[in-house]
DNA sequence: CGGTCGTTTGATTACGATCAAACGAAGTGG
DNA sequence: CCACTTCGTTTGATCGTAATCAAACGACCG
């Protein structure tokens, strides 16, 4: 095992905020057998269909989940950043039933799935913060259903660049609701179930019409108010502030 | 606390199906604190953004979770059917990121959201379990983004009904793919993403087809290798054999 | 400097939405 | 029991959003 990376730190203050962790906990955590990579962009982090024994932490960099069509269509599911777990899902249940791939070149921690379950049994605070992990998943892929399935191309890619705003603010890669998007406009394309034109078509309009500025892959949300109206976007859904329990009314 | 009802019996028989549980652990689950109701269809259990301190099992008939969009669209997110909790989540996180409602008269057993939590704190197997359900309502969200996001209309429904087929074979309301359709064609429409208009002409076309038969609600798979296809659909992501992971290869 | 990948724009097509209306089944009250 | 209502299903006609096809452009890289 090496040296503990720093991003172990930041996972369990994530965590933490979540559900509290006594010192036991927290030594716990941070001594996790695992074993660091650093991966080239593109590079897979398990395939749809093999087996997971290895539960994968994003130390640095992106990351997303994805399914592929039997059309041969690629619907994204997920984004992640650094500090998040990027695969418990799979790998709790033994078999992958997703793939995951590095959006950029990228640190990730392998943990021995076996080790997290562990854990989990043995130490109930962690098992609980670890669950809550995975409910708040759970509650952003019900906000994209909604988003794939009943918003029109302009909501839902509004909606998008607003969950990325706020995501990569919390994770301290974004602030003013500028940020550098880590991705394609295909790549967007697959996560909204657009296609790559009509993406470029709805930035250019989302750009026109002053809501965002962009230039290159740097995004700026210039109105805020009225982008969050656009993208019909509600912040409670990304449970930020888990303890407290939700967030203001519209 | 009422009488023990029946469905706790078939709720511990299918949380044991996934990871194994302790004779303690089984009644330690089947004394939960509970308020059974008997509610009419369309009854809420629970509103979006409302406080959530129960959370629901249902004990007969179904419910679904849905989640309104600024434009009054509505995304169903889900369906449930008996012995299945339909309000974990909601009630884990403190407040409703979505709401719940009946699909038909239902019973209903309202748990005290913090008995639950207790239960997980102190039986790490319950937790473990109670973890997976979660892991495998997430992963259905995943397909439903999919299904959603990139397949076209004919796939969407089609694959629907191949997880109706599975899901109510698997709760022994079903057998021979044939089964009674507990919903309308619009709140399939709302499922999959489309207008009550376009699920009906899809519907029309797969009978046509010869994949489906139907009369009124019920529906009959009769070519479920070949609706499978249509549907693109491939049963592993429900995990319904979670303990030795995996199905077969398409 | 050529090559690759991603972005941008234009022209046309098609899938599913929308609008509209009739029909059928189940339930209600006179 | 029958008129009447309501809700869901079915069908037809038209419309519009996003897909598809195609091509040029720009940035980054070896």
């Amino acid at each position: 095992m090496p040296d503990l990376h720093p991003t172990f730190e930041k996972l369990v203050r994530r965590l933490e905020r979540r559900s509290p962790l006594g010192e036991e906990d927290r030594r716990a955590l941070l001594s996790l057998p695992y074993n660091a990579k650093r991966l080239a962009a593109g590079a897979h982090i398990i395939r749809d269909g093999d087996p997971a024994d290895n539960c994968c932490l994003l130390l640095s960099g992106f990351a997303y989940r994805y399914k592929i069509t039997g059309e041969g269509g690629r619907q994204i599911i997920s984004f992640h950043v650094a500090a998040e777990f990027v695969d418990l899902q799979n790998s709790l249940l033994g078999i992958a039933d997703h793939s995951v791939q590095l959006l950029t070149e990228a640190e990730v921690a392998l943990i021995p799935a076996n080790a997290v379950q562990e854990l989990a049994l043995t130490r109930p605070a962690i098992a609980r913060t670890l669950w809550i992990d995975t409910l708040i998943d759970a509650s952003i892929f019900r906000e994209w259903v909604v988003n794939v399935g009943r918003r029109d191309s302009r909501a839902r890619v509004a909606h998008l660049l607003c969950e990325f705003s706020l995501r990569l603010e919390a994770a301290g890669l974004a602030s003013n609701h500028h940020y550098e998007l880590p991705m394609t406009q295909e790549q967007l394309a697959d996560a909204v179930g657009l296609t790559s034109v009509h993406v470029n078509r709805v930035l250019k309009q989302l750009g026109e019409e002053g809501l965002i500025r962009r230039d290159r892959r740097s995004i700026t949300i210039e109105d805020w108010g009225r982008m969050r109206q656009a993208g019909d976007f509600n912040e409670r859904y990304l449970h930020h502030d888990a303890m407290n329990g939700g967030g203001e009314p519209a």
